[in-house]
DNA sequence: GTTCTCACA
DNA sequence: TGTGAGCA
């Protein structure tokens, strides 16, 4: 357990995440602002991020880079936080649950983009061949 | 020197 | 998204 602790641990400025990530601030900024991302903060309100954020934050690039919108990215990699009255126990059935919730959502949206709409001008966003990219990506937000 | 927020091109 | 201003 120990393990998460250290993962969610928050060491890296932006400036070095930036680096990591070949992302300016901010656009690292960006993300945060629509939910992607959430850094700690520290003394002067700066921001930190942990290994979590970085590996989520090169997601989001490579996502990005395919094509794929914020709104997209969005609906795949954002946590469901639930309301969580049961915070109590936030055991393995629940994330598998949550896992489940969000491929079928997936599945959904891809539908809707593939048939409905046809062309919103620089959305293209969401393509099959993704969907197993996509499946790949929720491995990592355990 | 680096980061932060906010605003504007 | 980029960039600049004014702070901390």
């Amino acid at each position: 357990m120990s393990d998460e602790i250290r993962r969610n641990m928050a060491l890296f400025p932006i400036g070095i995440v930036m680096k990591l990530t070949d992302l300016t601030a901010r656009q690292i900024r960006y993300y945060e602002q629509h939910g992607l991302v959430i850094p700690a903060r520290t003394s002067g309100n700066q921001r930190l991020y942990s290994f979590n954020d970085v590996e989520r934050l090169l997601e989001i690039k490579d996502l990005i880079e395919k094509g794929v919108n914020i709104a997209g990215i969005k609906q795949v990699l954002l946590p469901v936080s639930k309301d969580s009255e049961d915070a109590t126990v936030l055991t393995e059935q629940s994330e598998s649950k949550r896992r489940e919730l969000t491929d079928s959502q997936l599945h959904k949206m891809l539908k809707q983009q593939l048939l409905g709409g046809g062309k919103r001008p620089g959305q293209v966003s969401l393509i099959q061949g993704e969907l197993t990219r996509f499946s790949r990506n929720n491995n990592i937000l355990r």
